[in-house]
DNA sequence: ACAAGGATTCACT
DNA sequence: GTGAATCCTTGTA
């Protein structure tokens, strides 16, 4: 990742989401404890793409993906789990990218308060879980992570390492684009499965 | 107004 | 591998 965070964010969805394996997530929470978390998996999700919540143009839930990037966009899934993604592509543009999966690099201890009971590598597996551990929810829409704030996004370290590519988790539309990135070989990458409502490739 | 359907997770077989 | 939990958003009438 050469280009600043800032630059970066304005690329499409999917070039944002594989620049965004290995970048730091911060968290800082009320108390003062702070997380560091490196993001492993992430997905893409643009407004010209049936699977995304902006696919059908502005909605209530939807409006924060269309404002500027660098924004959290958070919903509900399921009724039970909020997601997090990072909102992209110029303002007025529906793109975000979903932060799926990452590995806690400081403050371990903060987070398996939050998830009583997990291994390590299931502390922030899978998107709901990653919110969870963090304690991010709706209170977290719209935060800007580009500055101060509870949650900020960091670029990733120098190092280049590997990262993969394939179909997104669990998505009925355009289920065999291949805009879902992780680090290889991260234990923290969840399983993939396809959506039994997707039409077979 | 109503019904459908999730960008999920976990327990259970 | 299958299914339940759970509630909000969205499409359709």
């Amino acid at each position: 990742m050469s280009l600043p965070l800032r630059e970066l964010l304005l690329e499409p969805a999917h070039r944002v989401a594989e620049a965004l394996v290995g970048a730091r997530l911060e968290r800082a929470h009320t108390d003062g404890t702070r997380v560091v978390a490196e993001i492993v998996e992430t997905e893409a999700y643009r407004q010209d793409d049936p699977a995304s919540h902006s696919a059908r143009g502005r909605t209530l839930r939807t409006e924060v993906m269309f404002g500027p990037p660098g924004r959290l966009y958070v919903y509900r899934s399921h009724g039970l789990h909020w997601c997090m993604n990072v909102v992209c592509e110029e303002a007025g543009v529906g793109a975000a990218v979903l932060l799926r999966a990452a590995r806690v690099v400081d403050g371990v201890e903060e987070v398996r308060h939050r998830r009583p009971g997990r291994s390590d590598r299931q502390l922030l597996r899978g998107p709901g879980n990653l919110c969870a551990g963090l304690g991010v929810d709706d209170r977290h829409r719209g935060v800007d992570v580009l500055v101060d704030g509870p949650l900020r996004l960091a670029a990733a370290s120098t190092e280049r390492r590997l990262v993969q590519r394939g179909p997104r988790v669990g998505v009925s539309r355009a289920a065999d684009l291949a805009w879902r990135f992780w680090l290889d070989g991260a234990p923290e990458v969840s399983a993939y499965r396809r959506s039994p409502r997707a039409p077979r490739a």
